[in-house]
RNA sequence: GGGCGCUUAGCUCAGUUGGCUAGAGCACCAGCUCGACACGCUGGGGGUCAUAGGUUCGAAUCCUAUAGCGCCCA
């Protein structure tokens, strides 16, 4: 009963069926009632606006990785997907969307309508990434899927916020934060790049009040001035120490400041050595006012204009009022001279406008008692970092313990549950008696900040006295941090927190160690009392092939969805796993692919960045548009995809597999499964037995350290070295004797079915085709007793090597063996001596090596291609043969009677002479001198290594010659 | 400025606590359509392990310095 499999793997098909069936088995789906151990993760929940990027395919392979073989070991396996809400960046697609098509602004449609609309856009495109994760084959337990603004997420964010709140660790107050005039909102460091602008350099000076003189100082913003609360000068500036305490007039403001001193802000060497503080507007400044207790004077509106601290300045733009203070300055006779200046300006990425460094009121969380606590967690190892140096990363973030801003001036995400109240204390007092689940505290700013679990009515303390939500919305961050808990249904006590808290592996990319991994450690021990997950693991970064970060705008990525296109689910996880190293982050060389012939290109640097329009296809040689950040496509050229070459291996690999299937299939005939006994086994059964224990134990090992790269090696190079160079070749033999036959299946599809088993975490689609094809030709199998297989390999065990296997004298034997037979190969090719051509190998050994061998004389015979093989104890030595000593047997390879001797030495004369010759050439050229001097450098070199060479290859050719006979 | 990492074959990377002649894939060269696989088979060439010191019986590996590259934080 043998099946032909069709020619080659299939890898679409494959995708195709494998998610049809899982779908259909629902096999990911945790459950935590099965008695089984738990093993759980929480997925790093992508952007809901986003797709699948590289970055997400290496990720999410090795967390697949980490599932699939855990589940196959018997796990309970729990593994949440979801998606987060990415305040800014959704709110930002959401409302250009809206703004290009039907040119109105957030202001415009109002909170409500605006926050409707992402949820629509998020019904609408918020499941793709989801969907293209399982594309890629990831196991996740889809009926788990959570996203972070749902309603249990939401409650998981109210609680926090709340408790948070209650036990005085959220506390409201100033900060200066990056501003962005035109959508008025802060943004983050992140969200801003820097971008060199034309401006200005002014020199002032301010007169000292006791009438002693000036003080000048130079500013690229004017406008400031009047918020200026000090002048700074360096404590051991000789011209300024006497000084320092001094007052001066700060003349548009009629305000007196003092003259401070500040080593830290001011540079003596640089210009007046003077600095003027404006600490509401700068973030040095900022410092220096925090160091010298100086006031914060904020002078500006949210949008850019000047407020009503400036007097007669009030409501002008910042731009405008920077040239009318200038003047005024003039002609008051305190301006001394501008000069033109480049500044390095940070820009908004969304609105592309100047950032205004802007003080405003912010809500944050004191981090001094929460953060020492999350150290503890990793200092006294209960969640272990790898590799082990994040660690340091992690703790020296959380040693500074800054207080963490929580607000952002947005609508899309989760609403502060605070609301403000200006009323009596006896009133409140009055009203929220013994009310749990609202918790209120007196405003810095006057009145009462007032806390719910639950929304609170604007009339809750009367008719009279309003309530005021504030506006703001939590930092995205805020719920990322408790993504472990509240997707498993924190704070209600659920089976799923009981079974999967704390989550067994977060794996995750370094940068975001500190913004989110410390962060999930800090809410989940305040949450819960316990630490979020018990291990962390930190994957490598891939970059294209010049070392940079692949990003859209650089147009130098690859689109994992063209590389699934292009090589299959399979060849992507596979280089993914490849990829993960310990030591390093990896380089993956970018090409494009030519829309006319499907040649790759490889991008180029000069390529990037729209640099190059037009692309010729060095094959085909006709014109395209390299792949990138095109803003649409082209009429005139194709856009070509992107794609790596790196992929091919992976491919590669899985069409080995397959075929090495299809071998074992169209030789089925007469099979039937049973138990073979260890008397039973041959010496090559033994030797593939012995290896395929020590892969399995090895690749354990390397997956309990998380070393990715180094399991898929172990498992490339048992499937493709010893069990397909080696163990098939040696099958087809015993094949095709009946009497040999079905042991040789029996244990030849033990293998396989073993193969299949390590094969898929990896490559789950190939493992799972193959599966199916082996249970469709041979569903009992195995060395016991001829084990019935699962359905699907996803829940079939996960290999156990028998204690019995491993053999390392049978690996001996074979390996020398193997070297034996090498060596005829080798005399084989460098005779050029034809494949059919039988040799004759003979070996001198010890007695027990000859006897070790002694099972395998057919195996060599037909592998090397042998006539006649001796190995024994004495051996007369050969006039004409290849030979090899090494320590354990000498060996020749008779080549007396292939080859004649005399015409040997005339092939190898002739060869003497081509040599001679081209020795002669560039003898010829390396004696003119003008040749030395005026050729280039490295082209002189060459030549003369070449003529190394070959003189190399004379004395070789003379050694041949002298050891033929006659 | 502070911290972390990297530099090994033409390219991309392995190389675990120091230990035989430093490995793999791709690329290259030669030869193979022999009943799994040309996305393949067999063999081959190719490395001063960034540089300079040091520790050691022994260094790609440990230490110091230098150069170059990358990332994070300020």
């Amino acid at each position: 009963m043998s099946t032909e499999l069709p020619k080659a793997f299939d890898p679409r098909e494959a995708q195709k069926n494998c998610l049809d069936l899982w779908a259909r088995l629902d096999l990911f789906t945790a459950r935590p009632e099965s008695g089984k151990p738990p093993f759980s993760m929480v997925i790093p929940p992508p952007n809901v606006t986003g797709a699948l990027h590289l970055g997400h395919a290496l990720n999410n392979t090795l967390q697949d990785i980490l599932a699939r073989q855990h589940r196959a070991r018997g796990f309970d396996t729990c593994w949440v997907p979801g998606t987060d809400h990415a305040g800014i960046a959704t709110q930002a697609v959401v409302e250009k969307r809206i703004r290009d098509l039907e040119g109105k602004s957030r202001h415009d449609l109002g909170r409500e309508e605006l926050v409707r609309r992402i949820w629509d856009w998020k019904e609408q495109y918020g499941s793709r990434i989801l969907e293209q994760l399982r594309g890629m084959g990831c196991s996740c337990d889809w009926s788990r899927t959570r996203f972070t603004l749902d309603p249990t997420c939401a409650a998981a964010v109210r609680r926090t916020f709340f408790n948070l709140f209650k036990d005085g660790h959220i506390y409201r107050g100033k900060r200066l934060v990056n501003w962005d005039t035109q959508l008025q909102t802060s943004v983050a460091d992140d969200e801003t790049f820097v971008e060199t602008v034309k401006g200005g350099f002014w020199t002032f000076r301010y007169p000292l009040v006791d009438g002693s003189g000036h003080i000048r100082f130079s500013t690229t913003r004017p406008e400031t001035m009047l918020g200026d609360v000090a002048i700074a000068v360096h404590p051991e500036d000789e011209r300024y120490k006497a000084w320092i305490g001094k007052q001066v007039l700060v003349p548009l403001a009629g305000r007196e400041i003092p003259i401070i001193a500040d080593p830290l802000l001011v540079d003596p060497e640089l210009g007046t050595g003077a600095v003027k503080v404006t600490p509401a507007h700068d973030r040095n400044d900022y410092a220096c006012g925090q160091r010298n207790n100086l006031p914060l004077l904020n002078i500006l509106n949210s949008d850019g204009t000047l407020n009503a601290l400036c007097g007669k300045y009030a409501g002008m733009d910042r731009y405008v009022a920077r040239e009318k203070v200038v003047e005024e300055m003039e002609s008051l006779g305190f301006f001394e001279g501008r000069e033109d200046r480049d500044i390095e300006l940070a820009h908004s990425d969304r609105s592309k406008s100047p950032i205004e460094p802007l003080l405003s009121d912010q809500w944050f969380i004191n981090m001094s008692e929460l953060a020492e606590k999350a150290m503890d967690a990793v200092r006294d190892g209960r969640v272990k970092i790898t590799p082990a140096r994040y660690a340091t990363t992690y703790l020296d973030w959380l040693g500074e313990k800054r207080d963490w801003c929580i607000s952002r001036q947005l609508w899309w995400g989760h609403q502060i549950p605070v609301w403000h109240v200006r009323c009596d204390k006896a009133l409140i007092e009055q009203k929220l008696a013994g009310r749990d689940d609202i918790f209120w505290r007196e405003a810095p700013e006057g009145g009462f900040h007032l806390c719910g679990i639950e929304d609170l009515p604007e009339d809750l303390l009367g008719a009279g006295v309003k309530l005021t939500r504030d506006g703001d919305v939590l930092d995205t961050w805020f719920s990322s941090a408790l993504w472990p808990e509240s997707t498993l249904g924190w704070p209600a006590s659920t089976a799923d927190l009981k079974s999967y808290y704390p989550t067994s592996v977060l794996s995750t990319s370094r940068d975001i160690i500190t913004l989110w991994v410390a962060r999930m450690v800090i809410c989940g021990l305040y949450n819960t009392g316990h630490i979020p997950f018990h291990q962390v693991y930190i994957h490598p970064k891939i970059t294209d092939g010049f070392g940079e970060t692949m990003s859209k705008s650089k147009g130098n990525g690859v689109d994992p969805l063209d590389i699934i296109d292009r090589y299959g689910p399979d060849a992507l996880r596979f280089q993914m796993a490849m990829m993960a190293t310990e030591t390093q982050d990896a380089r993956m060389p970018v090409s494009n692919v030519c829309p006319h012939c499907d040649t790759l290109v490889p991008v180029k640097q000069e390529h990037m960045y729209m640099r190059t329009k037009k692309l010729a296809c060095p094959g085909c040689k006709k014109p395209f548009r390299p792949g990138g950040p095109w803003p649409a496509a082209d009429a005139e050229l194709p856009t070509a995809k992107q794609a790596s070459d790196r992929f091919e291996q992976g491919r590669n690999f899985a069409t080995k597999v397959w075929n090495a299937t299809r071998f074992c299939l169209i030789n089925l005939e007469g099979y039937t499964p049973g138990a073979v006994a260890p008397a039973d086994l041959a010496l090559e059964d033994r030797w593939i037995l012995s290896r395929l224990a020590g892969a399995i134990h090895g690749i354990d090992q390397a997956l309990t350290q998380f070393r990715f790269s180094e399991a898929i090696k172990l498992l490339y190079d048992f499937t493709w070295s010893d069990f397909c160079d080696w163990y098939l070749e040696l099958a087809k033999g015993r094949l095709k004797h009946e009497s040999t036959r079905v042991p040789a299946q029996r244990v030849l599809l033990a293998v396989l079915d073993h193969l299949a088993r390590l094969l898929q975490p990896f490559m789950p689609f190939l493992a799972e085709t193959i599966w199916h094809a082996l249970n469709a030709s041979a569903p009992a199998r195995g060395l016991s007793a001829g084990r019935q297989s699962e359905t699907s390999v996803c829940v079939a065990p996960w290999p156990i090597a028998d204690s019995a296997w491993p053999a390392p004298e049978v690996e001996a034997v074979f390996e020398r063996m193997q070297r034996l037979i090498r060596l005829v190969r080798e005399t084989r090719n460098r005779y050029q001596i034809e494949n059919r051509t039988p040799l004759t190998l003979l070996a001198k050994a010890p007695a027990s090596i000859v006897q070790g061998l002694q099972p395998l004389h057919q195996v060599m015979r037909d592998l090397a291609g042998l006539g006649e093989l001796t190995i024994a104890v004495e051996i007369e030595r050969p006039k004409l043969a290849a030979s090899a000593v090494e320590s354990d047997f000498e060996a020749f390879v008779l080549l007396e009677g292939i080859i004649d001797p005399a015409a040997e030495r005339q092939r190898l004369t002739k060869q003497r002479q081509e040599k001679e010759k081209a020795i002669a050439g560039i003898r010829a050229k390396l004696g003119n001198e003008s040749f030395v001097q005026r050729a280039p450098a490295e082209l002189v070199e060459q030549q003369r290594a070449t003529l190394a060479e070959l003189e190399e290859q004379i004395r070789s050719i003379d050694q041949n010659m002298a050891s033929l006979p006659g």
